[in-house]
RNA sequence: GGAGGAGUGGCAGAGUGGUCGAAUGCGGCGGUCUUGAAAACCGUUGAGGGUUUACGCCCUCCGGGGGUUCGAAUCCCUCCUCCUCCGCCA
């Protein structure tokens, strides 16, 4: 959410900000709501004002036992309450207009966030380790036969229709090793807090995370009217919703391994062989809460936790900061990872960082207060890390071998009781 | 699922129709005392909004929403959350 009175004090830089993201100027039809919200909330606090005036003085007609003054009074406390509940209710209605068309708004942009249409437009900023040289043509990862062996999206279609996959054996295993490794790797190494939340959600929560109302059709929601969660970011961010935290308190790292469910409308006929896309699946999600100054350090921060997964993992990578067109609704500035795959002989994206700033916090109303200081708002920042099924699709094609086998990467080898391959038909070796 | 009980300031906890944004305690902050600290004592200490150059003034908020009343933390309705007991269950 659009904080109004940065509107108000620079309409042309947030006009321009808008501009930038392919959107047409709003300031000046946002801040005549605004100012007519204004000159209504005046009129009714005065009459509001009044009436709590007369209201005091009926008590007092009514102990000295004048009971035509205490008749006049009434009659003028109820009169000015109709007059303020309608001014009231002005009041609410312009409040909900301002609203309805802030809520809808994209983030601003940072300065340094390249201009560009989409994803054509996107900067590198990092690139690293070299894809590797095949002696014969790598294939994508459903056609490697030690991984075909444990994919199977025929019966997934039959139990829940296209873009599922059931999974067996060392597919599995592989699967869980790599979320395993990322946790214990972001633990122990980068100092962030394991933590288990649910992937059914309220409204709030995806309001708060700006999922809604603008993109409820990406999600799937229950009969009751709750949501499931598209990424643990939700229900990671708004564990801080309406608190205001101590500044010692900050920053809070945390990082969760959850199932996340994807409705992908508007995405038909994309990606649609292999599980690149699926409804459902599973990803290690880093969250962090910051004070204002410190967002900018810790999206590098969390950038590198994630390049530095696939770094262990020795899968080639690049890193790109996506240019303004082909940013989320709510980032200010987002670090996509882009990992090799030689199947598909490119790049594919396979985590996303970005740094919300304030957008966030504004709507679920998580602040924080510095020793003797008013509350401020925090900043939020959420990052995959990493995707573990788009990790999977990596490392059986970065690590598929001519006879079809899948050679296991080190790190992971000590989750699959030290197997060092996958063999055709599917075997732990 | 059934039956009860409860949600008040950072925390604890009074308040059951007006003088209550709200006693008291703890915590925080400032001060007195002290070489320093502790203790004791004194003072101070919620959030949001409108308005103002500013000091300030005004409005709202006692879980959320709605209602009754001249007047609501207090009465009524509804939703949410938590607790206890029973039932069921991974």
């Amino acid at each position: 959410m659009h904080d109004i009175r940065l509107i108000r004090s620079n309409p042309d830089a947030f006009d321009a900000a808008l501009a930038r993201r392919g959107e047409g100027p709003r300031a000046q039809e946002i801040l005549a709501i605004d100012e007519s919200r204004r000159a209504k909330i005046k009129a009714s606090e005065g009459a509001q004002a009044e009436r709590n005036a007369a209201s005091k003085l009926v008590g007092a007609a009514k102990a000295s036992g004048d009971e035509a003054e205490f008749e006049r009074l009434r009659a003028l406390v109820a009169s000015k309450k109709d007059e303020q509940a309608a001014l009231e209710d002005a009041v609410k209605a312009e409040e909900a207009r301002l609203t309805g068309l802030l809520e809808v708004l994209p983030n601003s942009p940072y300065d340094s966030v390249p201009d560009g249409a989409d994803e054509a437009d996107n900067v590198e900023i990092n690139r690293w380790g070299n894809p590797r040289n095949f002696s014969f043509t790598p294939v994508e990862h459903f056609e490697v036969p030690a991984a075909a062996a444990g994919l199977d999206f025929e019966t997934a279609a039959k139990i829940s229709g296209s873009r599922f996959v059931v999974m067996k054996g060392a597919m599995v295993r592989l699967q869980r090793a790599l979320a395993q490794f990322m946790l214990d790797t972001h633990i122990t190494k980068h100092g962030l807090t394991e933590t288990w939340v649910p992937v059914i959600v309220r409204d709030e929560a995806m309001y708060g995370t700006d999922k809604l109302p603008k993109f409820g059709e990406d999600s799937y929601q229950t009969t009751n009217g709750w949501w499931l969660i598209p990424t643990s970011e939700v229900p990671l961010t708004y564990t801080v919703a309406g608190d205001i935290l101590s500044d010692a308190d900050l920053p809070i790292r945390m990082t969760a391994h959850s199932q996340c469910f994807r409705s992908e409308a508007g995405s038909a006929g994309k990606d649609t062989t292999g599980m690149l896309r699926q409804h459902q699946f599973e990803k290690v999600e880093m969250v962090s809460i910051t004070k204002p100054e410190d967002s900018d350090a810790e999206l590098e921060r969390m950038t590198k936790c994630a390049e530095g997964i696939l770094e262990a993992l020795d899968l080639p990578y690049r890193t790109v900061v996506l240019c303004t067109g082909d940013m989320g609704f709510g980032a200010r500035r987002t670090h996509d990872i882009e990992v090799w795959l030689p199947g598909q002989n490119t790049y594919r994206e396979i985590s996303s960082c970005s740094t919300t700033g304030d957008f966030q916090a504004r709507r679920m109303n998580a602040r924080f207060r510095r020793a003797d200081g008013k509350p401020e708002f925090v900043h939020t920042l959420n990052g995959s890390g990493l995707a573990v099924g788009r990790c999977l699709i990596a490392v059986v094609e970065n690590y598929q071998q001519e006879d079809g086998s899948i050679t296991i990467p080190a790190v992971l080898q000590r989750y699959m009781s030290d197997a060092q391959t996958i063999s055709t038909d599917g075997q732990l070796i």
